[in-house]
DNA sequence: TATGAATGAGTGTTCATTCAT
DNA sequence: TATGAATGAACACTCATTCAT
């Protein structure tokens, strides 16, 4: 008799398995039957409850956005309501553990080349980017007129992704207390001139 | 006696149909096929002057990071001498017309990806990492104490990565005013902490 | 499930069919591609079960090898104990039917050709070499001298592989009667020294 | 002006670096490119003086039959007039220095293989298996009855080639002294069966 | 629900050959 | 006479996908 309730156990191990290949091999070397295997499935498991790689792919960066913007809503959740708070807060959710650790990020960074040539994908990394932008530009407009405030969101959102990208590409550990340091240094400037 | 003086005309064709092709294409489906029919050669010819795939791609970003170097150096060359000069010069330099076209934006995100799991393209692309630091420090460093420099120079780069990587992903033009602005408004944030 | 137990018949029809194409085409012309079509089946197949061309080829050797082996064998489990008896069964194993028809000992000279370039093949070939000569040697060693036995299991190693060299070699038909004949006469005059 | 007279040198020149790398990489891995290197000249020269590769390996072993024949009928030259005397200086002339060194006795036998496939080595190398086999032949007509003739023919010619065989494809040094006094055994043998 | 044997199109690479010089 | 740049067909191998079980 066949199991019953397998499916978002099989889709978890595999998503899992991706990110954990894809940040070992990078997206070229990650080939079904290896990411299959990581799982400790086989191959044509992958069809079954995917479609095909391609699908595998999509619903893995989904997932990753997902949890980002759960570490994001958790920190805004735990967070004052005032704009600096919340901003902070923002910050702190794109540099969290989960976000900013080797298999994470590598991952991140394979995924958002791979949108430049892959449609679906590029979809759901523009929709972050426009998150996390209009995310910032609305707590800044709290307290900045609105073109300083589009100013100050585009400014620490390329800080954010910025400090994240040469983390990620540094042969040394990620500094995660200096570059929210510096983010929030990056912040407070521009809120002082409202002040 | 055959045809002489070739190698260096073919070499620049192949380089140059690979950026193309990357662009196009992405590293994935950028097939040597592909690369030597945009050059308007043969197949056999890459092998012929780079050895194989591999060390075409490898010359290719190569000829990328030359390229960055030369638009900084001719931007500082041009600039007066006093540190904030040079700063806003290495920030033009860096998002000069040649840097930040679509077709070479792209690239180099492909190639960044790329260098996460090719220690060969891992290496060039730590070099130019450490290049801008540097360079940055050492300007920060004569208006700065090296304390505050470092962080500023951090901060700096992160800001150049992040306004480039955004506007690359980005589906709209990438607007070049806005993004120097912003990097110069905070480049000028740094040194005032000195006044 | 999928089809189980067809390991061992695949490898057995592959094997066979490289024998064949290696016997028709030589070694150089045996493509995969050809084999795997000899064999009925599709090219990816032969790294599914040999891992590759290389491997396919060691397995086919291996197989021959093997098979000679139980020829000899067979014919020494037939015949009486005296030492007379058991090295003419050592030859005729030698000249069995399933070791010097056309397909059979085409291959053979292919792969003790390819064996002087490839390591792994030469470990094989080297043993069976051993093999006959340590077979004939303890043989003659229970009627001769060691020294002698060793000079006649030299001399008539080299008879047999001489024979089945020219044998295979010829456009002629082999004529295994006259060869075996010949082995025998050179075998019962060495045994004669003894007398 | 163009040199003339290169021919005869050029030539020769390639015919050795066959020699050389046939022996060194097998005829598989030697590439008309490695061959042309191994002789200091160009890939194109092959074609100028050989016509193509095949030219080149048919001119290459018929090079050596060629040596080999003139091996042998040095020998006889120099030996006495009995048909003894004649038969031990084929078999000296069959073990010559010139015959069983590594790179000579590596390029026979990867030729011999060779010509199981191609028509034109073959003829070759038919030709001079019928000149070994008749030049015996005709000596022991002289002293045995011609049926008993053809029989010692045919096994010194097989004993000879199986000697050579096993030396070539043995690990160890070619024992040609041993070798040589094994086919001198057989060879009084049979011309004992005449007295 | 899950397997993995089997496929065959697609890839990077090699190499004999050609030919302008 | 001699070169070596250039070609493109042929090759071994990989891999996403299919499907009988």
């Amino acid at each position: 008799m066949p199991k019953v309730g397998m499916a978002p156990l099989r889709r978890k191990q595999l998503i899992e398995a991706t990110v954990t290949t894809v940040d070992q091999l990078g997206l070229a070397d990650s080939t079904v039957a290896r990411i299959a295997g990581e799982a400790g499935l086989s191959t044509g498991i992958i069809s079954h409850y995917f479609g095909d790689k391609e699908g595998l792919i999509f619903a893995t960066m989904r997932k990753m956005l997902r949890d980002l913007h759960d570490a994001v809503a958790s920190e805004r959740k735990a967070a004052g309501t005032p704009a600096q708070d919340q901003l902070e807060a923002i910050v702190a959710g794109n540099f969290d553990e989960t976000q900013i650790n080797r298999t994470s990020s590598r991952a991140w960074l394979v995924f958002w080349a791979a949108s430049a040539h892959q449609p679906k994908l590029a979809r759901l990394q523009r929709v972050n980017d426009r998150r996390l932008y209009s995310n910032l530009c609305c707590q800044f407009a709290r307290v900045l007129p609105l073109k300083d405030a589009r100013v100050a969101a585009r400014g620490l959102a390329a800080m954010i992704d910025g400090l994240w990208l040469r983390g990620t590409l540094s042969s040394d550990e990620f500094d995660v207390a200096g570059a929210r340091a510096i983010a929030y240094q990056y912040l407070h400037s521009q809120l002082q001139i409202a002040g």
